[in-house]
DNA sequence: AGTTGTGAACTGATTCACAGCC
DNA sequence: GGCTGTGAATCAGTTCACAACT
């Protein structure tokens, strides 16, 4: 019966800036970091901060504030990042090329370990040390190399059909590159990235300054980001 | 002295989710839509879908709904696509080599006019025609081809003397792909795309699940979109 | 009958402000 | 003195519900 616990959206997506703003800071040689600080990096409020931390426990240090690693752990574990997570690529175009080198993810957690591809010229082919599989392989891969997360690289009109495939072949993720919404049924979560869309709002800012284009220069302009 | 008008964060974020889901819906040849419709293909209310376009006038026609060639339009031009952006890339690396030859974006009203990089290996080099040029004809370039867009494609360590080159040399937006905040002091506008934020976010929501693992499957699970 | 546009009500997120701790 | 954790107050975004229009 017990409810799913439920966090804000926001602060969810908040908590990755502040690993990759903690990380920062780690590096550069400061064992603690205060809330203040934390969120004059990102623009933040500092009680936005606390209040982020405190939905999931009490990590601080009165008068001291957050231990810089302790809270980098803390906040890895929330996000899932305490183990690893097999994610395969499915579509070997532009995107799904340039995905498999970047060796980012494996280093923090998130290991492309197959790469699939429907068009037999490609299939064969290596791409960062993957050879390319044929679509039927997905189910057979998905089971022997334990993929939990698949991300859909393919052109818009081929991704619902994809999704099917990951779903079935029993991935519980999905990272979506195509433009078009995902239909999943409710089953497995799905996150979008859009590059048109990201495009898109940035043109919508910079129309706004220059539509209302003013004598004197002001003093904010448009910043603005999805991510900060 | 007026305000800048100011339009709620989500409202932008959901405008670029409209124009997708019309475009397909005018592809399969529907002349109008309601708010009902558009709402349900994005797991949205009626009553969203009509408050975010109330936002920027009256574009509905009572008892009919809204008209799809007249509202892509209107939608088209509140995001600043009525006219085209040129945009310049900077770093050739696995991103920027994937983002030169992606059509859409061109297709789009986004038109990628140059890439840059630092690496005297790669410069003079062609990408999906283009000749790849060194940083240091930025600002000569940015003038000639009245490039407004930057895309940061560079590893993180250079991002933020790639964000204060592309200020100088005059550009008024930035798209950074690069996994970290940038300081450009307010004076443009700046979207940042994280693909290790958008992973960990997927995480989250299958920790969620997995970690409040219960016997009887249920009605919903994690579903969840950044983008939806 | 079907649908928009919009005030009013509500729900959720952010900021304030301060007690308690180091 | 500096900082956290948190209830209370405020602000923002969403949903409700209905008059007006076709």
């Amino acid at each position: 019966m017990q409810p799913r616990e439920k966090f804000p959206a926001p602060t969810v997506r908040r908590l990755s800036l502040y690993l990759r703003e903690l990380r920062a800071h780690q590096d550069a040689g400061h064992a603690t970091i205060s809330s203040k600080q934390l969120g004059e990096a990102l623009g933040l409020t500092d009680a936005q901060v606390r209040k982020d931390l405190a939905f999931f426990g009490q990590f601080g240090h009165p008068g001291v504030g957050y231990r810089t690693a302790e809270l980098i752990d803390r906040v890895r574990k929330i996000l899932g990042k305490d183990r690893s997570w097999n994610a395969c690529v499915v579509g070997a175009g532009n995107i799904g090329r340039a995905l498999l080198p970047y060796g980012r993810f494996r280093r923090d957690g998130f290991d492309i370990v197959a790469i699939f591809d429907r068009d037999p010229a490609v299939i064969g082919t290596l791409i960062a040390d993957h050879r390319v599989r044929p679509l039927s392989d997905l189910p057979a891969l998905v089971r022997e190399r334990s993929i939990r997360i698949g991300i859909i690289a393919v052109p818009a009109e081929a991704a619902q059909e994809t999704a099917l495939r990951l779903l079935e072949a029993g991935v519980v993720g999905i990272l979506n590159f195509a433009p078009r919404r995902l239909d999943v049924g409710k089953r497995i979560a799905v996150v979008n990235v859009d590059f048109m869309v990201e495009l898109e709002q940035l043109a919508f800012q910079l129309s706004l300054d220059t539509s209302a284009e003013r004598p004197k220069p002001r003093k904010k302009s448009g910043e603005r980001s999805h991510d900060d």
